[in-house]
DNA sequence: ATAGCGATGTTCT
DNA sequence: GAACATCGCTATA
């Protein structure tokens, strides 16, 4: 699932952003997880259903964004590092100008799309407030090339390739959908 | 260009 | 009391 979100757009209002940077994190069985050592108030969100927003508080200081992709109870999610940041011109059908400011590290995503954690478990699936959006085909990223490498930041499980990245030269200008 | 460090709060040992 | 899925500023080369 994470080189698949790769291209996607999540969206939080009429904010939306083009993600370009992905890690992915496993559930009881990945020592990085924050789902390693099981069920515990901060994580719960991540053993919900797939397609739920886990919104969590890094260093005391940053909002980071996954999406959820494992069954319910599993634990497995992606976290959104990179993208770009775009206004939507229609929100309903999730159109957007690609021109947008360029942010890199989960801090500055998480910022940029003003996440709060009291935004954490909602349903990215369904009409609400935030949505995630397969815009892949309107960017023709379906056979881009993905460069694939080690996880950022981490001291267990350093050697898991579960880090994904679209550079952001195959996305060209344009728009959205 | 690279290295070090403080901020800041939750979670785990 | 230590670690932490980070960032931005400052210092050093």
């Amino acid at each position: 699932m994470a080189p698949k979100l790769l291209g996607m757009l999540v969206a939080k209002g009429d904010l939306g952003l083009v993600i370009t940077e992905v890690e992915a994190y496993g559930g009881r069985d990945d020592e990085a997880s924050h789902a390693f050592k099981g069920l515990s108030r901060r994580n719960s969100s991540m053993f919900a259903d797939g397609g739920t927003l886990y919104v969590y508080l890094s260093y005391g200081v940053h909002n980071c964004i996954n999406v959820v992709t494992g069954e319910r109870g599993v634990g497995q999610a992606v976290l959104v590092r990179s993208g770009i940041i775009v206004a939507l011109t229609n929100v309903s059908s999730g159109a957007a100008d690609l021109r947008g400011q360029v942010v890199q590290g989960p801090g500055r995503v998480g910022k940029g799309l003003g996440a709060e954690l009291s935004d954490d478990g909602v349903d990215l699936l369904g009409a609400g407030c935030w949505r995630l959006l397969d815009s892949r085909k309107s960017l023709s990223l379906e056979d881009a090339p993905i460069v694939c490498s080690t996880r950022v930041g981490i001291s267990k499980a350093k050697d898991a390739p579960w880090r994904f990245e679209v550079g952001l030269a195959n996305l060209g200008l344009g728009s959205v959908r």
